[in-house]
DNA sequence: CTGTTAGCGCCTTCAT
DNA sequence: ATGAAGGCGCTAACAG
């Protein structure tokens, strides 16, 4: 049986604009009326609805969460984990809650698809949406309808690279960690590296390796472009003896924790001592993540949980109108010295 | 700008009623005005709001999923990561959408708080419940309330063993592939096997330790229950140092694939091998996960994947009223021969 | 096949 | 301080 404002109301003796004044203490009510309305909430536990809530105030007190690269790696990538953890966070204490949004998919009936996180926002399902990875092809495709949304004031917050000048944005300095990497790298006697990095990241790429070639031009870099954000173990077995044993890196750089791990697991297999024989610097997205390897990986620490928690606050306060001072943070990446890096 | 069904029916010259009809292809309705609705509907991209149509419909496509363990380790433990997974998969091709439901912290105000999942059913928010780890305090306290909603038809499907007489229900035979670890250990002539559990699994603990001195007498168990799903590395190497290399154990049983790491790198560290002077026994929530360690390890594949679209489709078709020929779905676990135990 | 209309549960003026 | 009443956008009878 579900119980309505009404039956509460009926129950005080009081009438509906009672209870919901009480509801949404909204205006003074005696003391009497008060308890006796409480009563009658407790004894039916009593929720407002939330569709007729909405219905009237046009919000949902949810927020979406967009990540396009494929339902399976937003699961496996400590990157968007702590994300997720971060948002989490913050949705706990501010009393929203997460949707997280998937690409339903075969709509083969309509041509021209809308993209779930459209649907959602025209729905008015959710208040507002973080989006992770715009470089997917179900969001180039409707960049022009995202822009739009973001014209017009939509609350969307976007983790990475800014895409648009327009709407909140949380980013950490990808192009710059990777040129550090190689720094360190070099500081430390390296000459020939390879270098991993994510096909989604292409658009980095060129940035990247520009900057390496001009800041530190003596360095022999073997870039890796690879499909997901860690590949598969025997590919990994196979980059190890075509980089380095037959051509000599004698560094690694891995993108994330992942790799990291099957390098070093490679690395046992093939009988070569990390950082003896082979050195290896990594990024971590939890913070000390490389501490439970062994050895140790040295990492650039990219705090992607804190990443979650500034977009989901940033977003949050504007969508309650709240003062945002800044529309862009951006996150330090710091490096951690550990004990996978040798000294040539 | 808001648009609503009024718009479309005015620009395409109809009464709401076509539009409705056509939106919910409830009737007929003439090619003509078919045409005309859609065009408006393009023009506006319009797309119905939910408040309106929950409102009347009382239902929301969303489904909650609420995780007791903390927050953080949903998105740690490899277990809860696949369970997503699996639910994540069913969403999308069933067009629902997954609430993650977060405990808020702390709600002092109230001293009797309504947990959140609670509020959620009883707001409408959301048309059924994914639950797992029912241990947790939280749920404890209410679970006369957990019940009651059971009892009352409301649609939850809860991940483990069964609680409760009432609901759907999915689980893996935790007990057995217990037992069936040291089995296997025994099998291979292991007579003292450190054994790690998470305290939350602490009501499974006395039957597995029951049927494995019952079953198998001969073996000398070293139990470890410890706090969270998997231990800090800095504990393991405890462990290790006390009960391999003081005590003399031959093997080890890992909850997972993370415990698995870590205790291949503490035991990289002591120079201890595996398999050569310790046997290693996992259990592995992600097919193959095992493979992706060095030396690989042999393992008991629990299908967590599965078992999340397993309830998801359940619950779904609990929701909308199919026919749930069975309500509790048992998964069985598989035993894959990999290079971390010796014969001895 | 199509239009008119009565709610769904709540919030919010407007009176009192 | 309180109650009555209109309307949020949509669906589902009911009438034609």
């Amino acid at each position: 049986m579900e119980v309505s404002i009404r039956d509460v109301a009926s129950r005080a003796g009081v009438s509906i604009s009672t209870v919901s004044r009480i509801l949404n203490n909204t205006a003074t009510v005696s003391e009497k009326k008060m308890l006796a309305v409480k009563e009658a909430m407790e004894y039916y536990h009593y929720e407002p609805n939330q569709f007729a809530r909405g219905l009237k105030k046009q919000t949902s007190n949810m927020i979406g969460v967009y990540f396009p690269n494929g339902a399976d790696s937003i699961f496996e990538v400590s990157y968007y984990l702590e994300l997720l953890k971060g948002i989490e966070k913050v949705m706990a204490y501010q009393n929203y809650s997460m949707v997280l949004i998937s690409e339903s998919k075969e709509t083969e009936s309509r041509k021209k698809h809308t993209p779930k996180y459209l649907e959602y926002i025209r729905q008015k399902r959710i208040d507002g949406l973080i989006l992770s990875g715009l470089t997917n092809k179900s969001v180039e495709d409707n960049a022009d309808v995202v822009w739009q949304i973001m014209e017009e004031g939509y609350p969307v917050v976007y983790i990475g690279k800014r895409v648009h000048k327009e709407g909140l944005n949380v980013y950490a300095q990808f192009e710059q960690y990777n040129v550090q990497m190689i720094e360190v790298l070099r500081n430390s006697g390296h000459k020939k590296v390879l270098l991993f990095m994510a096909r989604s990241h292409n658009h980095y790429v060129k940035g990247v390796m520009d900057r390496i070639h001009s800041e530190i031009p003596d360095m022999e870099i073997f870039l890796r472009v690879t499909d997901s954000h860690f590949e598969p173990r025997d590919h990994v077995l196979q980059d190890i003896k075509e980089y380095v044993l037959r051509r000599g890196c004698t560094a690694v750089c891995a993108r994330g924790i992942e790799d990291a791990q099957i390098l070093l697991s490679v690395c046992a297999e093939l009988q070569i001592k990390v950082p003896e024989q082979v050195s290896l610097l990594s990024v971590e997205h939890r913070y000390d993540a490389g501490t439970l390897l062994y050895p140790q990986v040295s990492s650039f620490y990219v705090p992607a949980k804190d990443m979650g928690v500034g977009a989901a606050e940033l977003l949050i306060d504007y969508i309650e109108n709240r003062e945002v001072n800044e529309t862009s943070i951006e996150y330090e990446t710091k490096y951690i010295e550990r004990n996978s890096i040798r000294r040539l």
